[in-house]
DNA sequence: TTAAACTTTCAAAAATTATTGAAAGTTTAT
DNA sequence: ATAAACTTTCAATAATTTTTGAAAGTTTAA
């Protein structure tokens, strides 16, 4: 395989793999393309390369920047706006997993707990409810806690070891 | 907040969340409604109780079977089917981590390891793909790792632990 | 202040994904 | 063998999500 086709797989696989991490595939694309790119791209590069419209580039861009995973890099002389995406893996997880967090697995551990903690009125079902509920509430908040605390360990060695108490 | 609002509320987050872990909002509505239910559902309970079509419960529940979440009863005497879903919240957190792993990353993992596997050609732009994809690979396949064995400690003492270690 | 270079916005269109419902299929009881 | 009770399939439709492209907006240079 060359680069050219190595290149098309990546960015390929891994837009697909967008709705993962849940984002759609043309940000995702746009990542993968700043993350194996040896510069910074502009608007241009990157809508002539995965062949998207402008308007399209530019909303994508602006949502990779929210979550805080490209950044507007000037260049000094130039007009244009240039993009860069973070290029250290463990960063990037650590980012993504954060904001993932914050929108979604929260608000979903503040429904649980708002559920499970309805009056017991003594029925079978209302028991079972708050059994389940309270069960999910507890494990979500141990995942969602894990994998943030995992993955914001900047040293790998840590993640290794781990690894092999669990092993 | 009675009963049936904390059911509806129940069913219907649980169902957003479905995109979380990568399946339909009426599959995900399904196993919410099997979750905190006290007896086996029939078809027609569910079509009822969701306002969805035959059709629709039907291929959800089908997609349900074949994750491993959600099983046949058969009532004896009773010409129709009814189902449940596993009630363990660790053992289903197991399942659909398993699956997960086998259906999305398993595939995204032996890209990876293709596309960082090309010659390198000594340019620059080359290099970069390489170095790139492989610290996606390493982080993925480590991360892949460390959620299955995390989730298939069926004991929730190591996970405790693991948790005291890290904080 | 003007105009060129560039970016953002957003309504409309296209693409994708989910849902319906009725016909076809299956199983069970008699 | 028949019919009733039930489930599955799948083409058509609906809902949702993504993408486009052109007009409006912004910034910079002169």
């Amino acid at each position: 395989m060359n680069y050219d086709d190595a290149k098309i797989k990546f960015v390929s696989t891994w837009g697909s793999l967008g709705s993962l991490w849940g984002i759609n595939k043309a940000m995702a694309q746009i990542q993968a393309l700043l993350f194996i790119s040896t510069k910074p791209l502009s608007m241009e590069d990157i809508m002539e390369d995965l062949k998207i419209s402008r308007g399209n580039t530019s909303m994508n861009l602006r949502q990779l920047m929210d979550w805080g995973i490209v950044t507007k890099e000037i260049i000094p002389g130039e007009r244009k706006e240039y993009f860069t995406t973070e290029k250290d893996v463990q960063e990037l997880a650590r980012t993504i997993a954060k904001e993932r967090s914050r929108r979604e697995i929260q608000p979903v551990i503040k429904v649980l707990k708002e559920v499970s903690s309805i009056k017991d009125d003594g029925t079978e079902k209302t028991k079972e409810l708050i059994k389940q509920t309270k069960a999910l509430h507890d494990l979500t908040e141990t995942a969602d806690d894990m994998i943030n605390k995992l993955v914001s360990q900047k040293q790998n060695w840590i993640t290794k070891s781990l690894l092999k108490l669990i092993k």
